[in-house]
DNA sequence: TATTGTTATACTCTATAACTATA
DNA sequence: TATAGTTATAGAGTATAACAATA
């Protein structure tokens, strides 16, 4: 309980509760996601802005605001995204307070090796479970999770 | 993705992967969890520290290693529980520079009052599955947490 | 007066170093 | 020389304040 238990087997407390069990496999599931993302240099905060991408460009404010991230931390994601070539801010057209982030090609391209190594991952994590499991588990924490957000206007 | 996504509806992205469903649903039960710890003055590392003493005094040393807790956090820790009158420091029988941790009286009924909060909470998170559903959540998780630590001897 | 992007600052958590008193 | 407990300190990560430019 106390913290992130970084040894590599689950302690037997864990295993008795459902709701410990939850959060120890998820907090393996999260380090092998930010392992693999590093490994291909990217940090799963910049995947998640770059995602935010995918429609089409957006103003800071927007993206602080969709992430639930705040402002100096977005300043601080796109430099990052600006240094590695991934994306660019812009003037917006008509406000000249505000700048555009678009995606640059190697931030698509970037996303699409970003897929693929989100969707390996997936793959490796669930593997012990057949096909009928992972649906049922699927459809269980989905209903776990409660109401899903109406969809997000673009830009 | 990026951050914790504080608002109480799901969004659409997380919905598609199981993978940011688990860490979703995960963090909703940890945030549930702290929250009712919460109401009765505990915290969860509080918790974690007087589960380790419910077999019998501990080592503060043996205490951070089996929690995974750097030392001047145990040292922290042990001042709350003590300031709360729910554990004492009492010199080592044999090793002058060791101290035990004992619970007291008080330690043990907060832990007793902590296990219903942490099956009240449960009941609730679980609530929407069948009894089916929930045990085969159970042993999904089991398989996908991996090996189990062997039993920590007692002190 | 409110909003955009930025810089500066504070606060909490996590992690390490350094120290004493023993073993 | 190593270990137990403590204090001091460093570093992320998270959150707020304040500011100039513009709406």
């Amino acid at each position: 309980m106390v913290r992130n238990y970084v040894g590599r087997s689950l302690p037997r407390i864990v295993s008795q509760s459902t709701g410990f069990l939850l959060s120890w496999v998820a907090g393996d599931a999260k380090h092998r996601f930010e392992a693999a993302l590093g490994e291909a240099g990217m940090t799963a905060h910049q995947l998640g802005v770059l995602t935010a991408l995918r429609g089409g460009p957006q103003m800071q404010a927007r993206l602080s605001e969709q992430l639930e991230v705040f402002k100096p931390v977005m300043v601080t994601l796109i430099n990052e995204l600006e240094a590695a070539g991934w994306a660019e801010r812009r003037p917006h057209p008509t406000d000249r307070r505000a700048v555009e982030v678009h995606l640059l090609p190697a931030g698509r391209q970037m996303l699409e090796r970003a897929d693929r190594i989100m969707q390996t991952t997936t793959e490796e994590m669930f593997s012990s479970l057949t096909p009928e499991e992972r649906a049922q588990l699927h459809s269980v924490l989905l209903r776990l999770a409660g109401p899903i957000a109406p969809e997000e206007p673009a830009s």
